[in-house]
DNA sequence: CAATTTCTTTTATAATGTAAAACAAATTAA
DNA sequence: TTAATTTGTTTTACATTATAAAAGAAATTG
């Protein structure tokens, strides 16, 4: 299992947070409220679509809608092996936090 | 407040977890155990001064021992700054990973 | 059909990650 | 006293990932 980047997570974990509202710029959205601080559009495009073609992600675009203006929706979701990478990664991050021992400084 | 990579998260916690035996080969052993897999040298040295330079780490070199053969050994401690970065991505994780809703297969 | 809105794609570059090779400093053996 | 061995760090060269900014597209509204 390969372990995903930081930026991975963030993307993944906010497509599954958004479900059927995970569509580029919301994701966008939602990601740069956790870093606190915006992330440029291509900063999110460009690992959505190496997330889909590592079989993480599938999408789709959507069919136009009558609310509003603007372009296609290309909506994201998240696979079993998306999932998994997920829970890969979670594991690791457990372990690496556990049994740290006191330090020096601000304990 | 930069956030760190996941490389620089699992080094920083490596030398952390370490302590006083926190050097060059002895943070690649402890990293790759965590991330269940070899990490090459360069994976751990180059970050590792990238870390240093951010004021992360502070690092010297070893008066030789007369344990045994090789090399001085290159120590590393965490810095406070080190340490409030690695807060800093914790809190991150911890809210990316909350609230998340049930899916539609595996849950 | 021009203007506006919302959204995605592309481009170009910077930063990070990695393997492999080279180099260095110590001890031990011949 | 020097060759071999051990342990460790540094350098090099390249692949991958991250990012900002610009461009392009598809929809609605005036």
């Amino acid at each position: 299992m390969e372990i995903i980047t930081r930026a991975e997570e963030i993307l993944l974990l906010s497509v599954w947070k958004l479900q059927k509202e995970a569509y580029g710029l919301a994701i966008r959205r939602h990601a740069s409220e956790l870093l606190n601080r915006e992330m440029s559009v291509g900063a999110v495009y460009i690992p959505l679509e190496r997330l889909v073609k590592k079989g993480h992600l599938t999408t789709w675009e959507s069919d136009p809608t009558d609310v509003r203006g603007g372009r296609r929706k290309r909506f994201y979701e998240l696979t079993p092996a998306g999932l998994a990478a997920l829970h890969a990664v979670r594991q690791i991050q457990q372990e690496a936090w556990s049994d740290l021992p006191r330090l020096a400084f601000d304990v």
